[in-house]
DNA sequence: GTGATGGCGGTTTTT
DNA sequence: CCGCCATCAC
């Protein structure tokens, strides 16, 4: 079918950019109508067929850019769509459409109805350290032994609660764990009630409250709109889409009910973050009349690379079932290696690779692909002293690391003043002398007014419950935050930027820091300042740093890549070294504790994730012994080596190490299988009690009464504002104090 | 309010 | 073994 309304329609021969897909690709780009799954296994090149598909609807004239929905997981997805689509228009930017992350695109949602979710437009988005932060002082509050549950863990939990679309009141007793005392319902409900006042929003939020507000019936209106709108969805990684991520797509396709999801179930691998296999192995039952076309030609990897993945694989038994295949020739047989120890595994490598580059391998052709973080520094220390360049993906990326969080702290309370975390992490950065016990008298009225600190600071500083050089810091802070403030309408949010640096003491603080990262601090503060001018306004650039976790990589040196499993999905590599495939820590001795069967299965797709990043050649290596936590330890080749066929596989184990009795057995099981309940509770809509009309005086105090002052002592009130009393204190003389610092002297005293 | 020492715990990570 | 947090001494 083809319209001939559109001016770019081609009537005839079929478009030139639909030359050399392969039947399938064919398929699933052309297939327009109706609920789509594309599976596309590793190297079946599947964002060209993303990003032709997008390309086809616009090129045919079947939907106005302002009219497609495409989601992605990561930034860098998003813009690596949007630089290829826009290519294959020509070069010409699509203007108006709605690609990006759930999470950006659920913000945009939300700011433009931020009232329906009782917050502003202007919210912030808390970034994890916040989050816990804010978590920290609730437990706290409610008594709750931080060491026995650490504040991480309790939000681990409430994040898991939100991918699944819970909110407090769906979360039943049982459900509530054990974890702070069996608390964590009240916390969370405490959490979120601390966020609304905080006119914020977490991560998880941003699409709940969208959720929420679009299944309002009060806002059926605004739900039409939405679904009418939005005439094709696609969206890129679905088998790692959450349960909310689900239930908001759900809700957008009801509509049109043209989704296209592109994923593959076996390179599910976030479970452990909420990501909920589920969605895509039910695809056709949630999706009635769904078509699911198979992308299984990969042209990334020799056949024996993928008879060893696949062979691995399908030793899982919960996925839809594919099987990569290529036309080329078989290639190198994975290279399997059994040595003494952890030392003798990096020195193998690191020889191995010095041998590769003599026959002409490019180092940045090379990656070492790990379970964990941790494993890396024996490749580290061997690779210096062999003077092998190599590169470790995992350190903070830029906008996470101290310096700038702090230099984004300012600019969030500049920008919404209401940002009680943003006001703590800076309050006393650089030393102002304003330590926790001067803080707690702003976050003691602040609770009680059910107000932000910086209006509680206010209010304090109008009385006289503050004096000296605390009362003098104070005023500081406050009269240049407002000054700032001013600022920012008469000049570049990137000079007033730079002024607040300054004048706040922040640069001048790690001018005076000795240590050898200082000067490393202030280049970063200064390339912040830059990045700062390329956003049109505060507000944007702020948005940008809270959704966005760039990657400043650029791959043009050459080196080796170091990397986790996790890190390296996406990406591919002529020569990829796996080392570390031990029981206990490949599969991990956690997930399998942790989630039993299920764990392992995601152990097992991180295993099928490792071997497809291969091109050419794939070496696998185990160690008998290894030093964990300053110890040795003694291991046993991981269960999946097991499952290698041997076909494909050259071995060379060292003599006398024990693998375990030979093949075929040695390894205790013990991970039963828990109960695996996945819940779809109906969401509804928070209630959202009114803030502002729990405020006021709930003293009442008239002139002529009674009162007790913990500074000033006893007294009585001369006259009474709202919430601000005038008292002659009988020791302390007039003062101007607030009403919640006062209580009534009691008769007879 | 700020700096120094001891104890404890320790996957994977994006937004 | 290393890094973080909490507690203790100024």
């Amino acid at each position: 079918m083809i319209n001939y309304d559109s001016p770019i329609a081609t009537p005839s021969a079929p478009p030139p950019y639909l030359h050399g897909l392969n039947p399938a690709q064919l398929e699933a780009v052309e297939r327009l109508e109706g609920p789509l799954l594309v599976l596309a296994g590793a190297g079946t090149g599947k964002t060209r067929v993303l990003t032709t598909r997008l390309g086809h609807l616009l090129q045919t004239g079947r939907a106005f850019p302002s009219q497609i929905l495409a989601v992605t997981f990561t930034n860098k997805a998003a813009q690596e769509m949007k630089k290829r689509v826009s290519a294959m228009l020509g070069g010409a930017a699509v203007e108006g459409w709605w690609l990006g992350t759930f999470h950006a695109l659920a913000a945009r949602m939300l700011r433009r109805h931020a009232e329906l979710a009782g917050l502003t437009p202007t919210f912030t988005i808390l970034d994890e350290d916040d989050q816990l932060r804010l978590l920290k002082q609730l437990m706290e509050a409610d008594n709750i032994d931080t060491k026995k549950t650490p504040p991480k863990a309790a939000g681990a939990v409430i994040q898991r609660w939100k991918d699944r679309a819970l909110l407090p009141d769906d979360i039943s007793h049982a459900d509530a764990g054990t974890l702070a005392d069996g608390k964590l319902k009240k916390i969370y409900a405490d959490y979120q009630a601390r966020l609304r006042i905080l006119n914020a929003c977490d991560f998880g939020d941003l699409l709940l409250h969208v959720i929420a507000m679009l299944r309002d019936p009060k806002n059926a209106d605004l739900l039409a709109d939405y679904q009418r709108r939005f005439k094709y969805i696609l969206v890129d990684e679905y088998q790692d889409t959450n349960v909310a991520q689900y239930m908001w797509l759900r809700l957008l396709a009801q509509q049109n009910k043209n989704i296209c999801c592109v994923g593959d179930d076996d390179q599910s691998i976030y479970g452990w973050r909420g990501a909920e296999i589920g969605n895509i192995l039910r695809f056709e039952q949630d999706f009635p009349g769904a078509h699911v076309v198979r992308l299984e030609q990969n042209y990334r990897s020799t056949p024996r690379i993928l008879n060893a993945a696949n062979a691995v694989i399908a030793n899982n038994k919960g996925r839809l079932g594919k099987n990569l295949w290529s036309a080329e020739e078989d290639g190198e047989k994975i290279q399997l290696r059994g040595v003494w120890d952890g030392l003798q595994e990096a020195n193998f490598v690191a020889e191995e690779i010095e041998r590769l580059q003599h026959r002409g391998t490019e180092l940045s052709e090379v990656a070492i692909l790990v379970r964990t973080a941790s494993q890396t520094r024996p490749f580290e220390e061997r690779f210096l002293r062999m003077g092998i360049p190599y590169r470790v993906f995992s350190g903070l990326r830029f906008y996470e690391r101290q310096e700038i969080r702090d230099a984004i702290a300012y600019l969030r309370v500049l920008a919404q003043p209401d940002d009680d975390l943003a006001f703590e992490r800076i309050v006393n950065v650089p030393k102002r002398g304003i330590g926790p016990a001067a803080l707690q008298k702003v976050s003691q009225l602040a609770r009680a007014r059910q107000t932000s600190l910086t209006r509680a600071l206010d209010q304090l500083l109008a009385s006289d419950e503050l004096a000296g050089k605390q009362r003098q810091t104070f005023l500081q802070l406050a009269t240049d935050f407002t000054r700032w403030r001013g600022l920012l309408r008469e000049m570049s949010h990137a000079e007033v930027a730079q002024i607040v640096l300054d004048e706040s003491g922040y640069t001048a603080m790690w001018q005076a820091d000795k240590t050898p990262e200082a000067t490393g601090r202030l280049e970063n503060l200064r390339e912040f300042i830059t990045a700062l001018n390329e956003f049109d306004s505060l507000d944007a650039f702020l948005e940008h740093v809270s959704l966005v976790m760039e990657n400043d990589d650029k791959a043009t040196d050459t080196y080796v890549s170091i990397m986790t499993f996790h890190a390296a999905k996406g990406l591919e590599y002529n020569v990829v070294f796996l080392p570390g495939w031990e029981e206990g820590l490949f599969p991990s001795q956690r997930a399998l504790d942790e989630t039993g069967m299920s764990g392992l299965e995601e152990e097992r797709r991180l295993a099928y994730v490792g071997i497809t990043r291969a091109r050419r050649r794939a070496y696998i290596s185990f160690a008998a012994n290894r030093l964990l936590y300053g110890n040795w330890n003694s291991s046993l080749p991981s269960r999946f080596i097991e499952e290698l066929p041997r076909d494909e596989v050259e071995t060379v184990i060292e003599a006398g190490l024990n693998t375990g009795g030979g093949h075929g057995g040695g390894y205790g099981g013990g991970y039963a299988p828990p109960a695996q309940r996945t819940r779809y509770i109906d969401y509804s809509t928070p209630p959202i009690e009114s803030v502002s009309k729990r405020q006021g005086s709930e003293g009442g105090y008239a002139p002529g009464d009674r009162v007790f002052h913990q500074k000033f002592g006893y007294g009585e009130v001369v006259s009474a504002d709202h919430d601000k009393l005038d008292i002659l204190f009988d020791k302390a003389g007039r003062k101007k104090v607030i009403d919640s610092f006062v209580r009534r002297a009691e008769e007879g005293l």
